[in-house]
DNA sequence: GGAGTTCGTTTCGATTAAAAAATAACACAT
DNA sequence: ATGTGTTATTTTTTAATCGAAACGAACTCC
């Protein structure tokens, strides 16, 4: 119950920035002698410090308090298909450095995948310390991955203690089948936490994002492909094996093309860049890979009045506004987040039509009151998503265990 | 942190039946101190009795427990368009009688559906004073209401104390705009609990019937129309304002008849009984009414060999396999129960095609792992879940408040 | 009739949150 | 300046409740 309590007290105050004692109390709703208790311990452990004072309404001032934003170094990697981003951040979620390494082929090995990410680790781990502030050994929270495909979390077989069950990580894109890190999770000596890339981009927005504060919602990502995050009672949503939110292959048509999952009529048939270039283009052929060049010439056509780029995005903010309306009608969310570099781009240019087809196609109740809303956060967000899981494991249990 | 194990433990003694201590202990995790605590408590406040003996394995007997089905009755009533039926149960859930009444037309007031229910719940309570076993003045539990169209349970606003806010309904089909229930719940002198009837029924579904146990799942009810249920971390999904699993309404094809709700496309125009009657007769007019009659007529043409039935029931599991695998890749649930009366007829006849369509459309993971049911609760579900509403409310908070 | 086994109860101590009281630090009025 | 009121924080006290372990009960088997 204390750790129950300790996690609600460290959570507002990673996310208030500055609070006081009081502040604090009033949010989590705990008693003032408990916060105090609390704070006290979380001040030992170097987590939080006390700062100056702020005057109160006419009483005794308040100590301001904030997490020390040194106290510990966290790791996200974004594991992408051809390109591995490695991010540190400090307790607060500011970044303080990071390495990108590209691969020219695709298909990257487990193998090759963890010396990448081990190597970076290790060499922005030595940038920290030569910049100063961490001392000679920066304390590690702990490594996020967020990577492409599924990420099974098996359950502990009851009884047994809390021996974090290894994650298997399927991912068909890049030939991984039942993948572990095992190895990596040793040579790193810190936590390693993994999960597919969608969901951390999700826990990015929703911690800290357009999707923030948010209890019911979905974050959409829309590049070639098409996935969503769904966010139930305030938190991720997994489904029973992790597969939740392949929103990108429902479908919307009982015809159509073929998508790369092998059926028809899927969302991502309609709305994956891939899939409108080839509709602009009067192609229908094969999976042509991403091509943000292409995209920039559709855009550009369209505002020189291309009526064949007009005519191929109106039909994707037709179809998203219906796929959309879909999350709408089954999950009556709050707000929904277009994200990802394509879905980023067509919500720049396209918002308010978008939320004209979306309102379009739902029931009149939830239609109104979802906000449809632009991701804030870029590109950066699958990796700042992914360096929430070990943070989220201190929120909840504190150093290591 | 009582009451939270005190819920425990009361929800392990409800659904298991007859139990021991020891058990009671071991499912809930709880130390047998703590058990022995609670249960004395329970048994004095005549919730729980203790039975006979049970042998062991060769040491002291355990002493079985199980709840005193007399100690209160519960009431849960299926409002329906043109027909209220009230059931009682006892605190085990088995049926102690009821009351049914049927309306000539539609568009029952409010007013009327107070009397009828307070009419059928006074003449319920006084036969079972007749029958005896529950004395002069039988102990009500609650009244749970099962209601067409949407149920709003606004925020208590913050600080106010627990006065448990008064639900709203809306339901468009029977004409009700933000009606409220106060008065009937003064004159029943018990706790009043409404929620749509789909939810209702799915709650029934998860707690007895075919969802039982489900952590995540759904129970899409196909009736004249269509509904789901959604189960999400063990618990009834309600959405941001009540009204998720709207699944009915959700777009399987970007054109289509046109659906009740003004849009076109949705799977209630594809899977709902009057629709694949009107498919089957190559009409496309109008909305028809429940035509149990017409189903049977067609599920007879269809063994009597009858081309147009055979493709009207063929299409109806194709789309229905289409509308379901939406739900498996963006819910990956463990298994959807088929419910309402038209789907259970269907799920009756079709099961195994059923199964292999949804699996068609689905992604090959989370296909492969979802079960498909046909529900085992009959008509009753919805008046069962709704009894299921103040039986919750007592499990977590107790008798009264 | 003892030994062993399982079930249930009681006692005791530790934890911990809530309540209450005390203290600190200031604003403001007289 | 000096008291009074207000707000923030700490300390002390109190009460609840949980888990561990010892104890007692009831039975089986040898």
């Amino acid at each position: 119950m204390r750790r129950t309590n300790r996690a609600l007290l460290l959570r507002h105050l990673l996310f208030a920035g500055e609070t006081s004692r009081s502040e604090a109390g009033q949010a989590t709703s705990l008693s003032p002698a408990t916060v105090t208790n609390l704070v006290s311990e979380l001040i030992a452990e170097g987590t939080v410090l006390e700062g100056g004072q702020q005057d109160s309404p006419g009483g005794r001032p308040r100590t301001i308090l904030s997490v020390n934003p040194l106290a510990a170094v966290v790791f996200g990697a974004d594991v992408g298909e051809a390109e591995i981003t490695v991010e540190a951040f400090d307790l607060t979620m500011r970044r303080l450095g990071g390495r990108t390494h590209t691969f020219p082929g695709r298909r990257i090995s487990p193998a090759t995948v963890s010396d990448v990410i081990a190597g970076a680790v290790g060499a922005v781990t030595e940038d920290l310390v030569e910049a100063g502030g961490f001392g000679s050994a920066p304390k590690i929270l702990g490594v996020g991955l967020g990577v492409p495909g599924i990420v099974e979390h098996p359950e502990n077989p009851a009884g047994s203690s809390d021996g974090a069950a290894e994650p298997l990580v399927h991912a068909q894109v890049v030939g991984w089948e039942s993948v572990r890190f095992t190895d990596l999770a040793l040579r790193l000596g810190a936590p390693l936490l993994i999960d597919n890339g969608a969901k951390t981009t999700t826990q990015a927005e929703a911690w800290y994002g357009s999707a923030r504060g948010v209890e019911h919602g979905a974050v959409v990502l829309i590049g070639d492909g098409a996935g969503a995050g769904i966010i139930t009672n305030g938190r991720l949503y997994r489904g029973s094996s992790s597969s939740a939110g392949e929103w990108g292959h429902t479908k919307i048509s009982l015809d159509g093309i073929r998508c790369r999952c092998g059926a028809r009529g899927c969302v991502e048939t309609f709305v994956g860049a891939s899939a409108v270039l080839e509709r602009w283009r009067g192609r229908e052929d094969s999976w042509l890979g991403r091509e943000i060049d292409g995209v920039d010439a559709l855009f550009e056509a369209y505002r020189d009045g291309d009526e064949a780029a007009s005519t191929a995005l109106h039909d994707l903010i037709d179809h998203l506004g219906v796929a959309l309306s879909n999350l709408v009608n089954l999950y009556n969310p709050q707000k929904i987040v277009v994200a990802g570099w394509f879905g980023d781009r067509v919500a720049e240019e396209f918002l308010s039509d978008l939320r004209a087809a979306v309102r379009r196609s739902s029931l009149p109740q939830p239609g109104a009151e979802v906000v449809v809303e632009r991701s804030t956060l870029g590109r950066q967000a699958t990796a700042l998503g992914a360096a929430t899981l070990p943070l989220d494991r201190f929120i909840e249990h504190g150093w290591l265990q």
